[in-house]
DNA sequence: ATTATTCCTGACCAATTGGTCAACATGTGA
DNA sequence: TCACATGTTGACCAATTGGTCAGGAATAAT
């Protein structure tokens, strides 16, 4: 049903793509200017220079200014559940923290400016949010952290606070997106490298591991 | 040279108590809604309804929206640097730190709108706070480097990055002010208590420490 | 070629923005 | 008491805000 015959060899290509591409062109811009400026301080004229289009056609596209942002919101809550995969009492914790910290470390670096959009609405009271952070966002940390408990119940891992830890785990990952400036500023790089990135996470792994006293489960039971 | 000679009764405390007063107040309010909105997001329209206030006199006493946001991040400035004593390769790692750690979690959480003004700020880009990190700050961070890095080498603790243990600590402290309505969507709670932080600190310290190998110092020199 | 339909955008709107200013109120020092 | 400085604020300003809309441009179907 989608696909428009290929009659035509400019029209049928050029309507829906340069739509698409228009659509791609406006997202990524207004997701820069929300991040820096929040909602209130983003404003459609300045969102369509920088997606060098007429303020007009943003409106055309979006509908309005709160339906682009809404639009943006779920896009990043998108990418961020798509890394929040499932554990299971049977994993290996060590495993699991350290995929948890790489991945989180790598969308919050693939995508610095979703990261910073999601950081300004959650500094700005979450206004837009609060039904996710209450509802499947609150659901998954309990699930984790009833997990986190069993690990340390089987000597895993030490007893600690799995909420504190799950916090602790997104904050320090989160801040080299949100804090981009301050962390240039003080290192002095003009960016955050691959490298940079991969000696962070082992940086991080190392610290939450050994903080935690995670150890190896025992190879007992071959799951 | 300040105190005018207190001959009347009314008048010289009202003149200089309501100008430092209602200043206090204006502060208060636009901490809040700087922090809440960031710079652009905020009218001073808004301030001066939070502050009780005519707009008029918001700027009769501020003199500009801008001149009000710079000095709104000079006193955060100051707050931080109030904590950032020095330290010595002489001391002791475990208490350095748990102080640190403490401190900076006081900070946060004591100032909760500066310390969200101050994150959308370097949110933003750092526009009006460039010169401080790239200057004091950086160089704070540098000096304590050195510090941790001779207390890898005398054993005192694990050769980790330095720089980004400080991260750590600024981030995962920093969390609970700047992400509070997360937080709190998650935990299920009205607000964050004394308890809390201090339970938080708790597992912060734990973590760091541990997680960074530190060792007490041998009492071969009592300094 | 000629409709019909969708796309696009400049002109415009009321509301709000930061900031100024003249007029008025309020002490203050003689 | 009376001038004089200081404190206060409503009215006003040009610029910008998010959003609408009419009408032209481009494409699609006939």
């Amino acid at each position: 049903m989608t696909s428009p015959p290929c009659t035509a060899k400019s029209s049928a290509i050029s309507k829906e793509a340069t739509r698409a591409h228009n659509e791609q062109l406006i997202l990524a811009a207004a997701e820069r200017i929300f991040a820096r400026h929040g909602y209130r301080g983003a404003s459609v004229q300045a969102i369509a220079e920088a997606a060098g289009l007429p303020k007009s056609n943003v409106l055309y596209y979006m509908g309005s200014k709160q339906a682009l942002y809404v639009r943006l919101l779920a896009r990043m809550m998108q990418r961020w559940n798509a890394l929040l995969d499932d554990i299971s009492v049977e994993d290996d914790p060590a495993e699991v923290l350290t995929a948890f910290i790489r991945r989180k470390m790598q969308l919050s670096l693939r995508h610095p400016e979703g990261s910073r959009l999601f950081a300004a609405e959650i500094l700005g009271g979450a206004p837009f949010l609060q039904e996710y952070l209450n509802g499947e966002l609150r659901d998954w940390v309990e699930s984790r952290a009833r997990v986190f408990e069993q690990w340390a119940e089987r000597g895993l891992m030490d007893p600690v606070n799995p909420v504190w830890l799950i916090f602790l785990i997104w904050s320090s990952t989160q801040h080299y997106a949100d804090f981009e400036a301050q962390v240039l500023g003080i290192t002095g790089k003009k960016a955050i490298s691959e490298e940079d990135i991969e000696d962070i996470t082992r940086f991080l792994s190392r610290i939450v591991l050994k903080g935690c006293g995670v150890r190896r489960p025992h190879p007992q039971q071959q799951v």
